[in-house]
DNA sequence: TTATTGATTTAGCCTTGGCTAAAAATAAAA
DNA sequence: TTTTATTTTTAGCCAAGGCTAAATCAATAA
């Protein structure tokens, strides 16, 4: 049984509301999320739960199946992959991949992910920080904390911000952090939470509290 | 003025029914390469005529305007330079690359095929033989020499042969070489100028300096 | 010149994935 | 408990790309 291009960008949407949370998704958070109306989106979701990817009873929102959620991690692994190419081999800015991720995550083609997978060298994270999982959907994420809930001395990555709007990204750049760096906590100040920060074990950074509750790093 | 999928397809398909020849392409010729019905096709001719890739005069067949070939070469492009990407860097076998690259082709974004381009190191020809268009639309004229005249190590593609009599063509199917096959040199006898061919990654051909001396091919 | 044949187009229907407007069901307030 | 507000579904419509069957045009043969 197969999704078509659409049924999968539903699917994903719905997994990822459905993250955290064990509640139903509802209709209007679906047509919100995949900026349609809900009248569209009671179609759609009677088709996947015909396809047996989602469980849905009307008027009660729906639950992705065991089936669904294997689905839906296939083509978040497909789409994370394709931005680490981007990136990695053709020198894509981190913030420039997702549109066209969005289109080459829907190409069929199990070959080919295997052997983009190895040839990107089985990366663990997107660009983003954030997890890609396995071909059997299993995602191996390290927790992700804030730089200010770390504690001096304890090394890491930075993986995600917070706050990604293009002010903050631009101060980030400005700074010399980037997705990706490792950091090593140096020190933090009683006062006014603000850190100082050794990138790269190189560069030393002092950041304000606020800016260091905006970075997310995994611990190393 | 953008062209959806299918009106991509039919378009690089009336492109290849036009090489050559300078007559119209029929609406069946359409319907036969594209495995449809020719009432498919005659809507589909009417939506292209509208948007001015083909001229389109009922009941006459179609020519394809400037515009539409610059189009079509576009699509030949990127269709060629992802061939390219899966044979060299994900090692794809020649022959399993088309239909991954016939989805791929379709991925919208200008700076993708661009980037693409320079990682693969602007190659000329795809893994079959044929020539990559630039992104103007200009195809290098690919030169044909004699088997005879390619050095060891060389790789091609057979494209014609200069004695095309019946027992000439006998003798080539016997031995497993045919117009289109991917061969590389491995050897040349200075003794009596014979050759030793791989042909398709797999059969190895020795033949005499006079049949080496009839077989066109191009390198790639 | 007319009749016939073969190619082509039109008409009408199907599915997918959208939409709006109206109806119906649930949830909240009186 | 009844009314009201909100959410969700249904009904009916649209465009893209397919299809079949029927009509129409162009080219050929008589």
């Amino acid at each position: 049984m197969t999704l078509t291009t659409a049924e999968e960008n539903y699917l994903k949407a719905i997994y990822h509301l459905s993250e955290g949370g064990t509640k139903s998704v509802s209709t209007n958070d679906v047509a919100a999320e995949m900026k349609t109306k809900p009248a569209s989106v009671s179609d759609m979701l009677r088709k996947l739960g015909d396809k047996q990817v989602i469980e849905y009873r009307k008027y009660y929102g729906v639950n992705i199946t065991e089936e669904g959620k294997k689905r839906a991690l296939q083509t978040i692994r497909k789409h994370r992959l394709w931005e680490v190419f981007l990136v990695d081999k053709l020198q894509f800015a981190w913030d420039e991949v997702h549109e066209v991720a969005e289109e080459l995550e829907h190409i069929q083609s199990p070959l080919l992910i295997q052997r983009l997978d190895a040839y990107l060298n089985y990366p663990k994270f997107d660009p983003h920080g954030d997890p890609i999982p396995d071909e059997y959907g299993d995602v191996r994420a390290r927790p992700r904390l804030a730089l200010i809930e770390m504690e001096v001395d304890q090394s890491g990555q930075i993986v995600a911000v917070k706050d990604s709007s293009a002010a903050f990204l631009k101060y980030l750049d400005k700074v010399g952090a980037y997705i990706g760096a490792r950091i090593k906590i140096l020190d933090k100040v009683e006062f006014d939470g603000s850190m100082e920060i050794l990138v790269d074990q190189k560069k030393t950074l002092f950041m304000s509290k606020d800016v260091a509750a905006n970075i997310l790093a995994i611990q190393s």
